[in-house]
DNA sequence: GCCCAGGTGAAGC
DNA sequence: GCTTCACATGGG
């Protein structure tokens, strides 16, 4: 599929359960065992049985995602027009509400090797074991808020998430108990939506965000990490250092309906070219073109 | 050793 | 309201 960059979209921080295997992805997706491979003009998928409908896949990878549409309503300026040179094909995934609370709520002050880690870890001990194709590696899916609710902190520590074990177990909690519904969270307006996911311990406003853009798919939700909020000051507010109040109202207009996505394209320039000019030259060709 | 990583919550002004 | 700090752990 052209426009559809498997490799960006992947292992750009948005999903942490991607493995690249011999020039394709391994994964899993609703709880099934996926292998995508990116051919230049479409992507194939390979599960474990022979399904028919691949609805749930599609929705997943957001294929019909109209992406020229999207970029063609970012902002018009230097720093957006590189971001957009340096991938063109990145996309947001739809993922499942609670994978995606969960890994982000591991998320916090940790390098994305280090969340995937963390995530694989989780998985390993406490997901149920799923079948895969003759000759693959053992793969378990992300374990439930049931599961997780009846664990020990300490059980959690021991996947190498420090301080975030309580944040996890507690949030498991109250989603298990069902103080909090994730399933009705879909229907609601964002604000009403954020306001519940910021109930959670261990979740504050980026860790909302990154749920509401990349499991609800609210498409201006815009999670302001390190980098982004490096991509903000750097390239939109050289001079003096804005308020809060002052980049909320940036954020919330500038970037038009799709911020989200202009957000991740952000995200993934800011990384991409401090890479390169640390010295790894892959992607250098994203500083050229301001 | 040092600084940093897709932050958050609590304490102190 | 805003600023500072602790919190685990690992990579560069």
């Amino acid at each position: 599929m052209r426009d559809y960059d498997l490799a960006a979209t992947l292992a750009s921080g948005q999903a942490f359960r991607w493995q690249p295997h011999e020039n394709s992805w391994i994964g899993v997706v609703h709880g099934r065992w996926v292998q995508l491979h990116s051919t230049g003009s479409s992507i194939t998928a390979r599960t474990i049985s022979s399904d028919e409908n691949w609805s749930w896949l599609e929705h997943y990878l957001q294929i019909e995602t109209d992406l020229n549409a999207i970029l063609a309503g970012f902002p018009d300026d230097d720093a957006m027009r590189s971001a957009v040179i340096a991938c063109r094909g990145l996309r947001l995934l739809r993922q499942d509400p609670w994978e995606c609370l969960a890994s982000f709520i591991l998320s916090s002050t940790k390098q994305i090797v280090q969340i995937q880690q963390i995530v694989a870890l989780l998985c390993q001990r406490f997901g149920e074991l799923l079948p895969v194709p003759p000759g693959h590696q053992p793969t378990h899916a992300f374990p439930t808020p049931e599961r997780l609710a009846g664990v020990t902190e300490s059980d959690l520590r021991n996947c190498k998430m420090g301080f975030r074990a309580p944040y996890l177990l507690a949030s498991a909690r109250t989603i298990a108990g069902g103080q909090l519904d994730l399933s009705r969270l879909a229907g609601m307006p964002l604000a009403e939506a954020r306001i519940e996911l910021l109930k959670l311990p261990g979740v504050g406003p980026k860790i909302a965000d990154c749920v509401l853009l990349f499991a609800y798919g609210f498409p201006s939700a815009f999670p302001v990490d390190v980098w982004v909020m490096k991509a903000l000051r750097n390239l939109y507010f050289p001079r003096r250092k804005p308020t809060r109040l002052r980049l909320q109202l940036f954020t919330e207009t500038y970037f038009g309906q799709n911020a989200g996505y202009a957000q991740q394209y952000l995200f993934h320039y800011m990384r991409t070219r401090s890479s390169a000019q640390r010295g790894q030259p892959k992607l250098a060709a994203a500083t050229v073109g301001i």
